[in-house]
DNA sequence: ATGTAACCGAGACGGTACGTCGGGTCTTGCC
DNA sequence: GGCAAGACCCGACGTACCGTCTCGGTTACAT
């Protein structure tokens, strides 16, 4: 264990000020996640933090990528909708409930202010998230299970964008009943034949 | 023309106030919509600004309803794709390529950080909004066009959700087809009979 | 009493910040004396002292010449002697024991490093005080008691030097003793004819 | 030629150290004169600054002992006045014409705010200096050309203060008629009689 | 017509947090 | 073991806005 030396800086201290802002954001909030604090917390410098983060958000995205990396995998269960019910609902748990999500929420709410941020969560994060979100659709058109003609990307956005929608515009919570009804109402056209829908 | 006096607030001032606020935001940029700005170029003393809005939250949201309170009413053509792609591609447009929609944008951003904003944007605009994006829906139950039992919360939800989505979260723009794409994929699943969904 | 208005600047304010710099300094010492700890110890916020004062030093500066403007006056008893003993005996006590001259002398420390603050303490100080010193001369001039030609210039700083370099370079003390025989020395020279000293 | 090893500290980056912080304090002032700007133009690590003087100071003090120790040796012709021309004619130039006097110009500033240099300062320094002013004026009693009763602390004082005060109070030039005026009313003083200075 | 009361622009105030800078300490690996 | 390198903690710096306050001027109704 070591602090900064000529060969690099110091991993005892990037994790600490990473662990200081997750918290200080969870426990008070976005308004009380000043530098100050985070550094007061981590018991780190000022200027350290500034050494190695070019911003608060930056510090935040980081705190974010390094501690949530590896959540939301979809399950491969062989069964389209236990898969996606399964990830939905994580999905939504997520958005809603968890810790990592009060730093995304709060992540996405300076990328509407900052589209530097923007353009970073979206290549750094959301869109490794996507197509997450993609595979248990592409799982089911290797398997036969939905057409390959099936465009994944929009049926993907079909099926998250309600959850989204929910968790940061609307608010409500996200019962099973309503993972539930959307997948069925998604997947049902889906898979139906060409419909009703020409006017 | 008059100022302030004993009967009550100056309207000249409250106007320009909005218009500066809503000017500001759109030039430069949420990060440099401080209250001294906007009382400068309002012509107007900070306090004015203090004595009427809590805060610039509350201003900016006064500002967002007193402009865009008549937007995205959905048309009554009678036919239920037509008025959904009108209304979709004018939400659209709204969340993405509008001053209005800057604004709203914005609003949002900060209502993610600040639970009572998130109330009142929801309770002062959102709600109203949501009514006005069943409307097509209710009439096309009305006429016959959608079965009696479509739960219309949800399909609103499952057509709007994912246009947010996009605007908000991923960036993307929104063009014509996917509108309608996601038309047909939402109305199909509403329209088909119980379908292979249940495992 | 008021604070700060449209009228001007809050004198309320103005003597707490001097008030509170002179007694820092002889508490604590220059080092010690930071913008910060001026605004707490005076109940004044950073910003008010940044708007009056461009530097600590300009601050310092105010609040000496505030402070001390009416010392060191000579008395005028009709002797020269007794004039000078009193006046040269009031300004080693100024440069050496008073806390006026403690802030004097580091006005004067900071001169050195500082070509701007050094004429100012100059033209707003030490121009004044120079003439101050050379009151006795000029008076026992019109007494007769000291000829016409005498270069009171020159006798002044004679008179003078001794003391500033001992408060300020050598760091003795200044005893009457010294006093006494710097007068007798300096004003024997300058009464006596044309003596032994050119080669 | 060696670098720093078991043997003991390396002279080679003592002078270095030494001659860069006398370059830069009379290039840049010294307000420029940081520990790291010195470090990088002599390059030396920081650390190896702090290893050999505790202090900014320290190391000023110690350049100008190394550099400037010989300086000011008051010349031996046998004539008082001439031995005093030539010495306080270049401790004037010293004072306010050197780069040796700039260096004791910026650490008389520090000392009058900090009495652990200031001690340093004379007792390393300026009583070595006191002595040679007094150099003179000794081998004058011994040639008899000055009473044997005569005060050469004070006297020396008399002399060297008003320059002193000119070159670090009020900041004028030192020309040599200003020489030869002090020499002139001091010496009158000093061999004169008794006076009429009693009242 | 004059007095009164609420609102107005102006701007100084006490604060909080910012991002930067320099001082002085520590660790590593080369020589 | 001295050295260059450079990351570290600490704390003061000067700035930008915050939200509060007081002021003198303006306006419009009520006497």
């Amino acid at each position: 264990m070591h602090h900064g030396n000529r060969h690099g800086r110091s991993e005892q201290a990037r994790l600490a000020v990473l662990e200081a802002a997750d918290d200080l954001l969870v426990e008070h909030g976005f308004a009380r996640l000043t530098v100050e604090a985070i550094a007061q917390r981590a018991g780190v410098a000022k200027q350290t933090i500034y050494r190695w983060w070019p911003s608060k958000t930056d510090l935040l995205l980081d705190a974010f990528l390094t501690d949530a990396a590896e959540e939301l995998v979809p399950p491969d269960t062989g069964d389209l909708v236990t898969d996606l019910h399964v990830h939905l609902s994580n999905l939504a748990r997520f958005l809603t409930n968890s810790d990592a999500g009060a730093v995304y929420r709060a992540l996405t709410a300076e990328s509407l202010h900052d589209p530097r941020l923007a353009t970073r969560l979206r290549t750094e994060y959301l869109s490794a998230q996507r197509a997450r979100d993609r595979l248990p659709l592409q799982r089911a058109v290797i398997r036969g299970h939905l057409p390959a003609s099936t465009d994944l990307d929009a049926l993907a956005d079909h099926l998250v964008g309600p959850l989204y929608y929910r968790a940061l515009i609307t608010g409500e919570e996200i019962a099973p009943p309503y993972v539930e009804g959307l997948l069925a109402s998604v997947l049902r056209g889906a898979t139906a034949g060409p419909g009703m829908v020409q006017p």
